[in-house]
RNA sequence: GCCCCCAUCGUCCAGCGGCCUAGGACGCCUGCCUUUCACGCAGGUAACACGGGUUCGAAUCCCGUUGGGGGUGCCA
């Protein structure tokens, strides 16, 4: 049997990282079995019923390449399937009508000196369906249910312990339990893998799924959920986790799924950074961790960079256009100052040296600004111009050399080589300094010839005029 | 409160009863390379939560404790 799996993400608006992992190990799980995926957009509830959703999660899987064999599927026009089932539940007995509010249960439970929740109160009691009523179904009062989760062994849940839920609202709509388990088994889906903060509903999906006498039941496989750095669940609210955020920040979709693929599973050969067909062929859903995973973009950080080094270098310099033109980002020069020919010379070197695409501006700024900012407060200022009291001399000395030097790298370079024996001082840090505003980049020389000898005969001035 | 899940370096992953004086990666630190920084290279730091079992033998199995998390909606 081939196996079949499906990524059913409620639409609440952009994908975040965490169901960006959900929707990878159900890729990673159906093209290492020579399965497919389906993609299903769980809107029962009306208010997610907003076409922008779709695309918010649609894009994002499209830039991951992350594929999917049918859908995407909507459980909104499903509904009148739902419906049915409903219907079949309540004529079956297995569901009735109740006409009490959340409100109104909790009083009962409370009066009654029971824990809150709702206790069958509207069972047997013959009431009709009408505006205000819900369908609940009737939890079995004794037994218990054996999930055989791939992941997790058995979970048991008393029966006894679950209460009536609701299977359909006043409004009519059903709820996403019942449109669950008839999705599901309509769609074929063989294996359900999927957070682990549903591991609560999966009895009563299977409740309503032994009801509906729907045959046989999917595998489940409940993944660890991504932390924060408090080890909460990652909430859109509080923590920075929108997938396609970091893709314009400047991440590679290849080092996202890496990295994902390594959040609740690793390679048996300890060997990280690999193609996505490597991580397709060793993985194994059975050798995913229990353990939830820190989010950590540090390590992205460090994946990410590999993949950029990686690069040939012309696509380096395709990718970071966005970067240099200002697309997506600010850039600290005026746009008729870049020179594609410059970044082009020096992008190898700024290649090796970014760990994401948008940290390439502030390799290369100094290169099309007029004037660079120097900061006094810095480590890199004081470091190199103050601790030195040669630095006023040393200033001046590159500054009378540059007055008349041949304007190329290398000359520059033997120029400011010469004031530092004559002084006995290191001249090549300062000289750094006072021409890119910092101590730390890609290699000067040659980059600085690109620039007009008057604006790096200012930048030395101005440097100097601040010691 | 109740239900459910989890527990190896700060973080991610390896370990599936003897190969473990616990391995890799990120981070951090040191050194080498280097006219800066980075890359690269060579080292270092650092963990089996605790207590009981089971077993000739436990990080690995069982029970408990503690700690963390998830759920507890007419959201999904």
């Amino acid at each position: 049997m081939t196996t079949r799996v499906r990524f059913a993400p409620a639409p609440t608006g952009f994908l975040h990282v965490g169901s960006a992992r959900s929707a990878l190990f159900n890729w990673l799980y159906a093209e290492s079995t020579g399965g497919e995926m389906i993609l299903r957009i769980e809107d029962t509830d009306a208010a997610l019923r907003k076409p922008e959703f779709i695309d918010a999660i649609v894009k994002p899987l499209t830039a991951l390449g992350i594929t999917w064999a049918e859908g995407p599927y909507y459980q909104s026009q499903r509904k009148q399937f739902h419906v049915d089932a409903v219907e079949q539940l309540v004529q079956s007995g297995h569901a009735y009508y109740c006409n009490l509010t959340r409100d109104a249960a909790d009083a009962l439970a409370s009066d009654a000196g029971l824990p809150s929740g709702y206790h069958g109160w509207s069972r047997d009691k013959g009431i009709e369906d009408g505006p205000d009523c819900v369908v609940r179904f009737r939890t079995p009062d004794e037994g218990e249910i054996v999930i055989h989760d791939i992941i997790r062994g058995e979970v048991r849940f008393k029966n006894a312990e679950l209460e009536d839920f609701v299977i359909r609202r006043s409004d009519g709509s059903p709820t996403f339990l019942v449109a669950n388990a008839v999705d599901d088994a309509d769609m074929g889906i063989t294996h359900v893998i999927r957070g682990e903060d549903l591991l609560n509903t999966t009895p009563k999906v299977m409740l309503l799924w032994d009801a509906l006498d729907l045959g046989d039941k999917p595998q489940y496989a409940h993944l660890p959920l991504l932390v924060n750095a408090q080890r909460k669940k990652l909430s859109k609210r509080r923590d920075d986790v929108s997938l396609m955020e970091f893709l314009s920040k400047g991440y590679l979709p290849e080092a996202m799924v890496n990295h994902l693929a390594l959040l609740g599973w690793g390679p048996p050969d300890d060997k990280e950074i690999r193609p996505i067909g490597e991580i397709i062929e060793l993985f194994k859903l059975e050798n995913v961790n229990k353990g939830s995973a820190f989010f950590d973009v540090t390590k992205l950080d460090h994946i990410n960079g590999e993949y950029i080094r990686a690069l040939p270098v012309e696509r380096f310099i395709e990718l970071a256009e966005p970067f240099v033109y200002g697309v997506d980002t600010d850039i600290p020069w005026d746009a008729a100052n870049y020179d594609p020919e410059v970044f082009a010379m020096v992008a190898p070197d700024v290649q090796q040296r970014v760990s994401t695409l948008a940290e390439i501006p502030h390799f290369i700024a100094w290169l099309f600004m007029d004037e660079v900012p120097y900061d006094l407060e810095s480590k890199a200022w004081n470091k190199a111009m103050r601790k030195g009291k040669m630095t006023p001399e040393i200033l001046d000395g590159i500054l009378s050399a540059f007055g008349d030097v041949e304007w190329t790298g290398d000359a520059m370079n033997a120029a400011v080589g010469e004031v530092g024996d004559r002084l006995e001082a290191r001249s090549q840090v300062p000289a750094r300094v006072a021409i890119t505003g910092t101590n730390a980049g890609i290699p000067l020389w040659d980059a600085a010839a690109t620039i007009d000898r008057e604006i790096v005969l200012q930048r030395l001035r101005a440097a100097r005029a601040l010691l």
